[in-house]
DNA sequence: TTGTAGGCGTTATCAA
DNA sequence: TTGATAACGCCTACAA
């Protein structure tokens, strides 16, 4: 055993000096445990609140530890439990805007707790992805998180030593445990809401069609449309681009051929940004002449927008927060099998007052 | 030593049934050892490299890890180097904009390497922030980047027993390691940039006035109109909000009281986008009436505003780097002190062209 | 009520 | 070239 002569000094009399951060060594357990003047086993029973300790031998301890600013060892526990106590959140899509919320999501539901989230980005390249996870297994997580960066089902990564969860875009195998935005919901929520607004005369414009997202949206308003016994102006969506360029351009087109339209749906909050532009510059007055509504909820667009936009809120925060809880329990031996679907909820604002 | 008849099936001999995940164990390098034939000491010597190992043995042993597709347990290593090999990144905007690309470039910089990022989002509370640091800690992670919503000065953190670096938001201790984006370089190469188009009838928009940035960026802009002999028409920057509303209002009156002005620089490229929309509600072509800048350089709103937006980009990405690197180095033994400050860029776009 | 000892999975030292 | 063995910091039987 050291007998260092102790008194809060940086000691370094073992160790050679190329040490890194010139902090004083850590506080161990046996340190607490030689100033309270008892074993190893003791002090760590009365951190623990373990019963067979006498009350006066704990609180030397507790006073000890205190006086150290003693905190335990994480990683020593973990070698000993099997559990580190942390996920890995692999996104694809750091600098995009729908993995951010998912990961907020998901840290909120678990930093409450004792999990921490180890965050890696692997921009959408499979082999960055296959890295990071390994440097995650190394380090031993108890599950992992992945976040794709467009809804459309991914491959799955098979068979791993922890549980995984794939959030916002769903694995391809159906085994697999996901959770992803209920486009088709949203899609119908829109129409329902513009029905309800008592608008008959509805068009859509859509993203880009190579986006499952974009279709399934579409899917759900025109079931919507039929269920509520009316045609789709126009006969068929219009696909093109998420900008607000092609709003507007697709606005245009849609005044020029059907002046008498009353709703237009929009594939995202920047199409409807530039369907409102296109329709003010055409002089027509939203919501009075026509309604209009995104989807996406983007806040610095929906809000700034003239009028502001009524939009379709994908939930992706409570899409994290499930995420974080289906792989919590099935951590817990309670796995979960399948695609969980979330629903969307109308962002109420002024481009569609009834 | 445990004699239990092995044979690669889920042994759960000794550990009772409530060990959740259902995973076969996960292999240990005895495993290896003992399917190589070898002892753990050599297996060990034999996957790290080390020099005293027969090419046979070497081969034997890589053949058993790979097999049994072991993965050494990082947490088992951190122990005995001290190192955890993780860096804690405690953001206080994680919905915010701001923080992504400082967080992006911090992953990016270890992301590569063998360092991991553990994430929390304290939002803007200091006592959420201490409890995390204090989580954070207890899984020894090997430094601590603090990541501020705003570029204001905040408390220093104190002395902690690993480095810590301050992003975006600088530490209110000079002692500190902080690293923030020259916000008065920022507003000098604006007007540098106007001044270069021609423009000389120059306006400021700006923001917040009790964000120190807003501040700042005029400061520099001044410097630059003084450099350059010119005055501020108005005589004086335009303080109110961060929104499209506010850059709307203000240019409504500033064309309304000097009709002749010939560029406006916004503390923001929200602002600027109101001040677009109003300039061409108004008549004015931009840039050959007006040229208009933002700050920023927020993609989304500045490629898409008509037209699109010449904006001062504040390399966040770079910063976040930066900080990764300082916060390295610090580990290693080689901590830095003081205010570093990164360099803002300009993002030319139609709206300046000169 | 307290202390001793063993072990979690690795690595490094030193002896064989 | 290989293999015991002692750490790393902690927890938990079990013994005192």
């Amino acid at each position: 055993m050291n007998e260092h002569a102790d008194g809060g000094r940086p000691n370094r009399s073992a160790k050679p000096a190329d040490e890194g951060f010139q902090g004083r060594r850590t506080t161990t357990l046996s340190d607490v445990a030689r100033l309270a003047g008892v074993s190893i086993a003791t002090a760590s029973k009365a951190l623990n609140g373990r019963a067979q300790v006498r009350a006066e031998t704990r609180a030397k301890v507790m006073a000890a530890a205190e006086q150290l600013s003693f905190s335990p060892n994480g990683l020593a526990r973990s070698l000993l439990t099997g559990r580190s106590g942390t996920v890995g959140l692999v996104t694809h899509d750091l600098e995009g805007r729908f993995s951010i919320p998912t990961l907020m999501g998901a840290e909120d539901a678990f930093g409450s707790g004792k999990v921490s989230v180890l965050l890696c980005d692997a921009r959408g390249d499979a082999i960055r992805e296959q890295h990071h996870i390994q440097a995650l297994l190394g380090r031993r997580v108890d599950g992992l998180i992945i976040v794709g960066a467009r809804p459309d089902p991914r491959p799955s990564l098979g068979n791993l030593p922890v549980p995984v969860v794939y959030a916002y875009a769903p694995s391809e195998n159906p085994q697999d445990c996901s959770l992803v935005s209920d486009n088709v919901g949203g899609g119908r929520l829109a129409v329902e809401h513009l029905v309800a607004c008592g608008r008959s005369r509805i068009a859509i414009i859509s993203g880009d069609s190579s986006y499952g997202a974009a279709n399934d949206r579409v899917a759900g308003a025109l079931d919507a449309l039929d269920e509520a016994g009316l045609l789709l102006v126009g006969g068929q969506a219009l696909f093109g681009a998420w900008t607000e360029e092609w709003g507007r351009g697709a606005t245009r087109g849609l005044l020029a051929k059907h002046p008498d339209i009353d709703a237009i749906l929009c594939g995202s909050d920047q199409i409807a940004r530039g369907c409102l532009d296109a329709l003010r510059e055409a002089g027509r007055d939203v919501p009075g002449d026509v309604a209009v509504m995104g989807h996406d909820n983007w806040e610095i667009l929906a809000s700034n927008a003239r009028p502001p936009l009524t939009s379709i809120d994908m939930n992706l925060e409570e899409l994290g927060r499930r995420a974080a809880a289906r792989l919590f329990e099935a951590i817990e031996g309670h796995p979960a099998h399948g695609v969980e679907t979330i629903p969307c909820r109308l962002a109420l604002r002024s481009s569609t007052a009834s």
